[in-house]
RNA sequence: GGAGGCGUGGCCGAGCGGUCAAUGGCAGCAGACUGUAAAUCUGCCGGGCAAAGCCCUACGGUGGUUCGAAUCCAUCCGCCUCCA
């Protein structure tokens, strides 16, 4: 490793792209100006939970940071949170979560490995887990780590006085959790040899990044420094990218998928995810913004530009390509779809059961009315009778029901 | 240890003995308009049935009272508040 980095204003200022804190940037800066004297690179930690290893676009803004840290030379713990995940998420609480096995834990870090490796760079990135360093601890770890902290510190964090103000529960393990994320600061400094020059997280983390940091301090290391990216809106244009909340695009999703949802974004959301989801100069971002609101440039063109660009991130630039010249005949031109699927049944009865059993729709009663909003076309034609028996034929039935359900229906009697 | 409150459809939230498959809002789906954007308007929004009607399932669980219960009683579970 030669000391080949770029120069410390360029790092910086690539650094600080889309992030939210960075404390300090001045430790930042001494960071990098070191590394560049020594040659050593930066070691940056990002903590992931092992629990639920489906990637979505959300989660790519830390990923992209990382690569960031690795273009400029620097090394990536990507730590999976197996301990932590154990005692459980502290926002999330619904149900307990159920203990994972070491098997699943092994399992979903596969998981992870092959969706990661899309975006990062794998001789430059280490996994580790954090039960390696927490498991020995043991509960007289625990107890001696719980006494670094007082109350009124840990009711600091927003969440956790905005519930008890609101009467909502706080259990207690949820306030060991940032001391249990700081303690992986400090124990991959001390015992597992790697340091910890720089923490990453979603700005929702900022809180156990600072107390890592404050524990390090404590414990006379030399304190990370803390930066956050935002929090990607999803594709609702309201609230975070969330699997549950069915607002994400996962990073395994087909290229048509990723296009379209895509081109489904409110049109404000789009500059968001140029700056946090490519990397296409900022200054090249504003000026696409300024065309568009002086109505220079169409949206629809920016955000297919857009589109194109993430699904060249996880499927290659022919397949974006591709994606756009389907979306363009299939929406824009009344279309169909590459690939329709062809589905055998029995015919000669009712278009709802048809529809139902197809898969187009949920359930029959679903179908019906689908079918009386006039939202079914068979062969182009709009349906108006849903109960009216399809007879079979011997070329499929081209059924489209909505904007984007497909079938070739193959009726047999 | 004592006193009290709450638990309704994906979510929020009305209903407090029949007219309740359950008002409203959000989310979702479909149609119109568009650029599969936003905004707007309209319709739908538990399941099943040759169906303006009927049947099944559903207001935390179970068991009761009643011709009839989401609504009353008992009990269990879960959550919350106050006092000690």
């Amino acid at each position: 490793m030669a000391a080949g980095f770029p120069p410390v204003d360029e790092q910086l200022a690539l650094l600080r792209r889309g992030a939210v804190d960075l404390v300090s940037e001045e430790d930042l800066r001494r960071k990098l100006e070191r590394a560049a004297a020594t040659g050593r690179p930066l070691v940056v930690k990002a903590g992931f939970d092992p629990s639920s290893p489906d990637l979505h676009l959300g989660h790519t803004v830390l990923l992209r940071k990382m690569r960031h840290f690795q273009r400029l030379g620097h090394r990536v713990v990507f730590l999976i949170g197996d301990f932590t995940a154990m005692i459980g998420d502290p926002t999330g609480k619904k149900a307990t979560r159920p203990q994972l096995t070491r098997e699943q834990v092994l399992a979903n870090a596969e998981t992870y490995a092959r969706q990661v490796f899309r975006l990062l760079d794998r001789e430059q990135t280490e996994i580790r887990y954090n039960s390696e360093w927490l498991s020995p601890m043991g509960a007289e770890g625990m107890v001696r780590l719980a006494g670094r902290w007082t109350l009124a510190r840990m009711m600091e964090r927003d969440d956790f006085r905005t519930r008890f103000q609101t009467n909502q529960p706080i259990s207690i393990h949820e306030l060991l959790y940032p001391l249990v994320q700081g303690k992986d600061s400090v124990e991959m400094a001390k015992t597992a040899g790697l340091g910890c020059d720089v923490e990453l997280g979603g700005h929702d983390q900022i809180f156990n990044l600072l107390v890592g940091r404050d524990l390090m301090k404590e414990e006379g290391l030399e304190p990370q420094v803390v930066l956050t990216v935002p929090l990607l809106v999803g594709l609702d244009g309201h609230d975070k990218m969330s699997k549950s909340l069915g607002n994400a695009i996962a990073v395994e999703d087909p290229a048509q998928e990723i296009y379209g949802r895509t081109m489904s974004i409110p049109d404000a959301l789009m500059w968001d995810w140029y700056l946090l989801l490519t990397d296409l100069e900022e200054s090249e971002i504003a000026r696409r913004r300024r065309e568009v609101e002086a109505g220079r440039l169409h949206p629809k063109g920016v955000k297919q530009e857009l589109a194109r660009r993430l699904v060249a991130d996880y499927h290659g630039d022919a397949a974006a390509q591709e994606a756009e010249a389907e979306f363009e005949r299939v929406f824009a031109g009344g279309g169909l779809p590459d690939e329709v699927p062809e589905i055998a049944l029995r015919g000669d009865r009712p278009l709802a059961t048809l529809l139902a059993e197809a898969g187009l729709a949920p359930s029959r009663n679903e179908a019906r009315r689908l079918v009386e909003q006039g939202a079914v076309t068979i062969d182009g034609e709009r349906a108006s009778a849903p109960l009216a028996p399809l007879p079979p034929r011997g070329e499929p039935y081209l059924v489209k029901v909505g904007k984007r359900r497909f079938a070739r229906l193959r009726l047999g009697g």
